[in-house]
DNA sequence: TTGTCTGTGCCATTATATGCAACAATTACT
DNA sequence: AGTAATTGTTGCATATAATGGCACAGACAA
């Protein structure tokens, strides 16, 4: 059974996830903000977050009357995260990775031309609270486990993937495709990804793919620390540590 | 500004998350199955299906046809998460309640007539995976953050709160309204909820309400563990535990 | 008070989702 | 193999239901 068919069927729906979405960026949110933002009526607008209330995707604070996401998002996100059994099997890995590198470990999958962080894991000197990046997103070619990803794959798959143009969000950020090009090749080589303060200003990543018995990508592990923390020496280790690991969870995908 | 118009306004929008939360129980989901379950048109259920797909909310695989959640709903229950402050306070001395008890303890937050669980921290002995708890919802009646909430409020707002019939879960669940007055006496009483294998056979829960500067429940924490390693000693152990780091936390909220 | 925000309610019009049938592509069965 | 019964997908006319526009009520500031 093929199936090639993502197109928008039902565009009341789709407009009422991107009002969802709105709340992503800024929360709490009015009426009146969204329909300016999104240029809808209110009464349009009005009917939406009246029905997402209802359904308990959103809440609506009774004094101001603004709206936030409510607990449904929760329960369909634990659904999900349920039938990723990436995570299960790579937790209780990145602990150890964790307390033998002493860095937070994440674990990220590809989606489209993004990776999605799924989980994380600090070492226990560093006593930093919950998980907040788990769920965040980030493209491919500025970080570790993106590169390592892409330098797995053929250069059609790769054209295929990196349609729109690469975005700098530091000065460190590669734009040039065909310099991306060379940094994959380097990749491919030494068996890890490096983001050198690509995405954000002061951190660098070491990162590796994870890879399934047909050798697609899965997902990925990387080690983030602040660039101070991140010698060449220590980027050497990591990248040891997390390929010594990768191999045991790839048995276990 | 009241706000009480908890209404249904756009029914197509409901019967969309509707059908959404079908992978809630159970994934992955086909086409047909759906429509038969909710008795809706193939084609109608095939609409909302690829606009959700269109949206990043579901994936479809692309051997079998059939759905399962995308990676949407993840970022959503982030930003959700990032705005729900207790987390960010209560985790770090989640983290001490567990090395202390040496058991799981888990937040929650109530939401109407159910307590919805938001975080799980783990003791060092046990190297459990991630928290898959996170994101499940109870009734208040069985569990004892639940019966913990309950009895810090006045008998009128729990009538309102307690419409819908007590539901059994196990053999030791309280279906009796009247008993379960005088479960939420004893309960104020000690300082301390007690679900006795009410929601699951065999575990057995402590828990205590965590509520803010006007004295209003905004969470509650609780440690579970089989019945086995929850004699009477441990039950009141616990409880001191959660009650001491209770007050810390409430000096935070 | 007055002016200007907020969220909410109403209603006609029309845009749009739906019901239904037929299609194509698998899988299961004989 | 060959056939039957699945599956997801597509197209189209009709009628339902969401929308746009305006008016209202309460909150807050000047």
């Amino acid at each position: 059974m093929k199936s090639e068919g993502t197109e928008i069927k039902i565009k009341s729906l789709q407009k009422a996830l991107q009002v969802l979405e709105c709340f992503v960026e800024k929360q709490p949110l009015g009426v009146t903000e969204i329909s300016e933002k999104m240029g809808l009526y209110k009464s349009n607008v009005h009917n939406i977050l009246s029905t997402f209330k209802a359904m308990d995707y959103l809440e609506q604070d009774p004094d101001s009357g603004k709206f936030r996401l409510g607990t449904a998002v929760f329960t369909l996100s634990r659904a999900l995260r349920e039938n990723l059994d990436i995570s299960r099997i790579a937790v209780p890995f990145m602990r150890r990775i964790a307390e033998e590198a002493g860095e937070v470990v994440y674990l990220s999958i590809p989606r489209g031309e993004e990776v999605v962080y799924l989980e994380a894991v600090y070492p226990e000197a560093q006593k930093l609270s919950g998980s907040i990046v788990t769920g965040e997103r980030a493209r491919m070619h500025c970080t570790s486990v993106g590169k390592a990803i892409l330098a797995g794959m053929s250069r059609a798959e790769r054209d295929e993937l990196l349609k729109e143009p690469l975005e700098a969000f530091t000065e460190n950020t590669i734009t040039d495709r065909g310099e991306l090009e060379k940094e994959l090749k380097l990749t491919a080589e030494r068996q890890y990804g490096l983001d050198d303060m690509e995405l954000m200003f002061g951190i660098k990543c070491v990162g590796v793919a994870l890879c399934n018995h047909e050798g697609k990508p899965e997902g990925g592990l990387s080690i983030s620390a602040p660039s101070l923390r991140m010698s060449e020496e220590k980027i050497r280790v990591f990248a040891e540590i997390l390929n010594r690991y990768k191999l045991e969870i790839q048995k276990r995908l």
